[in-house]
DNA sequence: CGAGATTTTTTCGGAACCCGAAATAAAATG
DNA sequence: CATTTTATTTCGGGTTCCGAAAAAATCTCG
């Protein structure tokens, strides 16, 4: 049963409200505020200035807008960067990311670095997260800066709780709790997510005119993953972030997937497989080990200059991702793809044979009209999709009224 | 933008909650209420003493529970069944029902026909469902009652906005838009949704235990349907009902199927491929005409006593099913699944192949502890959904506070 | 340059709502 | 029949939102 509406309720969802419509444009005056939620002048005037008094808000004094109007001339209202900041940490294969963002999204500090996550016990990957995390929070404590959240993305699948990744192709560990580890190391809440989930969320940020309500983001790599936004909503499995489209099955019984079964996806259109079906290797051969992106860059233009085993690799790969989005449609309607990750830079030789394949489907009738957009490069998304998912967080947690905010002002420079 | 929660919303929301919980339990004191919202009791006095004069709800007096604790003893509350009532009808492949259920969700009198709906052109097929609607609410009118809503269930593919039926197998007309029908016939709201989403539905109110937060409803008939629930919500596609479960890909460029594509779901466990199979039909062979129950129990007693090409048959449908419930498993994770309609009469047979089949697959990692029940008789089912569809909805107008009820008091007895 | 005109923002009074505490109601107990 | 126990209602207080009016800040035009 949910639970009854309280009198303060009311005044968290409206200052929630008031939070989100300025995340989502950077600065708006009071009055458009007030026309954005459908709450009246006198109830935005009093919630941003209890938002001001206690700086979660600030004025932009002097935003000339150009537009010269008759008429009081409005007050930009904006976030205040200096209210808190979060970590965003990427671990993918073989490589580590921390970023400091402030609270009003800006890039402040980062920190890269090469491991090789495959080899590594738990404790070791673990700790390897922790360092690189507390190289870039000590920075920030130099400055007077303590950082209220860390949000962490990771390849593999995640907890729907977003406390562990339950398995990663990076590591052969499983269950790794990466988010009490970090909250226990740096007294601050963390939270690990999937990779492709958080491009979706970054999606929706970047360009919310294409990717709105419904989409599916494909990451072509080593694996292929899958981020999907239902409704508004971020798609997740009922225990873990699910959306695994990789592993649903292409072929049945057909050929070996790196998860060890067999028939997935991702057994025909992952790197390994493009490379396998290439060298002319058998379904039955072993998932080789991971590949850089020239490797896959040069399969890719082997298979443009001529039509051999390369390009049927390409096609073979691009049948599966089609048919695999053929039976999606079929549950989820059609809606706009983005294709992220290495494979968008074949996207030019995958892009027949995937609108073949979703033309063969009853969920792909209109296959014409299917709107696919590639983005070679998935780092920035990630990182960005993780921001914004701490800071939303902190959002939330700002928007109990009152001195609560307190907890989240810890880490306020002292001035 | 999210629209700001006003005053009233509060009300409005918090009347809701009560009105649900009454739904869900038949009666409750106004303590339980209270417990069960996490509301005060004084708010709950309040709603609910507005809600008895507005004849929503009713005192249930001299409702001696057994237990005599020491003590004022509660006073249970229930839906007022005279407040209001609701149509539901099910309309599938030459099969025609209404039934009348009241507020408190009771059926009070029913309408069935046979027809051929294959036959029937878009206009007769609509007249067909106005009509047979028209003679149980006509009954009705005879009593001073009128119905405030009517609900249609269909076999097929409905709008998400639960306008119109996109497309179906029983008939060949498409985009059939029945509520504005109906709405226009009768002047009161009317929807159309999907027959699987309606014992998804169903299934939730039946057994909440069992089926809760996240379940699969798989319909096995001459189509395979489905109705997910993920969350606690209805799963639904984005602009139409979606779904489609049946028409996933199982084998890629495979056997023909109704749809017209190859190689879905359906064209291997839909009645008309265990006919096609177990005949020795070829994959190519046009889906044949729709089967009796008869045909198919005899097809599935066959199966049993030999292990011919009927037992093979059934093999092929389970394979088909179970990887397809695979991959839904690597997009949703694991749920209990509910196997529905005549297909579940053979479910005896079909559980080997499916269970080993999603062994083989990513998403049913332990497939041993995914739960499985079967449930023949689809109708009861449909039209409880269906009911409880339409009942929700006016719970929802209902919940406005004040004299706004009118809307609804409109079909009230005279007195 | 100053008196409107115009637009934004704040202030004020009123109404609705929820909550906790106290009061009232309706039994069972002894 | 007084006491105990539990359910429900009543009352006072506090919070919130809204609309209207007031105040603030700028532009326009004579």
């Amino acid at each position: 049963m949910t639970v009854g509406v309280r009198h303060d309720d009311l005044r968290r969802r409206n200052r929630a409200l008031v939070l989100s419509a300025l995340r989502a444009a950077e600065q708006h005056s009071r009055t458009a505020i007030a026309g954005l939620t459908g709450l009246s002048n006198s109830t935005i005037s009093a919630i941003t200035s209890s938002m001001i008094e206690e700086g979660v808000l600030v004025e932009l004094k002097g935003g000339e807008n150009g537009l010269a109007r008759r008429g009081r001339p409005q007050v930009a209202l904006a976030l205040n960067p200096e209210l808190a900041s979060v970590v965003a940490v990427v671990l993918t294969l073989n490589h580590l990311s921390a970023t400091i963002i402030d609270y009003a999204g800006n890039v402040v500090d980062d920190e890269i670095e090469r491991l090789s996550t495959q080899a590594m016990d738990r404790e070791a990957l673990i700790g390897a997260v922790i360092g690189c995390v507390r190289r870039v929070v000590d920075r920030q404590r130099e400055k007077g800066r303590r950082p209220s959240r860390i949000a962490l993305a990771v390849q593999g699948i995640t907890s729907s709780d977003s406390s562990s990744m339950l398995w990663s192709p990076i590591t052969p560990q499983q269950n790794t709790p990466f988010a009490p580890a970090l909250a226990a190391a740096f007294g601050i809440p963390a939270t690990v997510e999937n990779d492709c989930n958080m491009i979706a969320v970054a999606l929706k940020w970047r360009d919310p005119k294409r990717y709105r309500d419904d989409f599916f983001a494909v990451m072509l790599s080593d694996g292929i993953g899958m981020g999907l936004m239902t409704k508004g909503q971020l798609f997740s499995g009922t225990h873990s972030s699910g959306g695994e489209f990789g592993h649903m099955i292409h072929i049945p019984d057909g050929a070996l997937c790196r998860c060890g079964r067999r028939g997935c996806i991702e057994a025909y259109a992952g790197n390994y497989a493009l490379m396998r079906n290439a060298s002319g290797g058998t379904e039955d051969d072993r998932p080789a080990a991971d590949f850089s992106q020239a490797e896959i860059q040069k399969l890719a233009d082997a298979a443009r200059a001529a039509g051999g085993p390369e390009r049927a690799a390409f096609v073979k790969a691009g049948r599966a991702i089609g048919f695999g989005l053929g039976s999606l449609f079929a549950l989820f309607d059609p809606a706009p793809v983005a294709i992220v990750g290495p494979g968008a830079l074949a996207f030019d030789i995958l892009e027949e044979p995937i609108r073949d394949a979703i033309a063969r489907t009853a969920g792909g009738q209109h296959s014409g009209a299917i709107s696919f957009e590639a983005e070679p490069n998935e780092m920035p998304l990630i990182r960005q999709g993780s921001a914004m998912t701490a800071l939303t967080r902190v959002d939330a947690e700002i928007v109990a009224p009152g001195p609560v905010t307190e907890q989240v002002l810890k880490g306020r420079k002292v001035a």
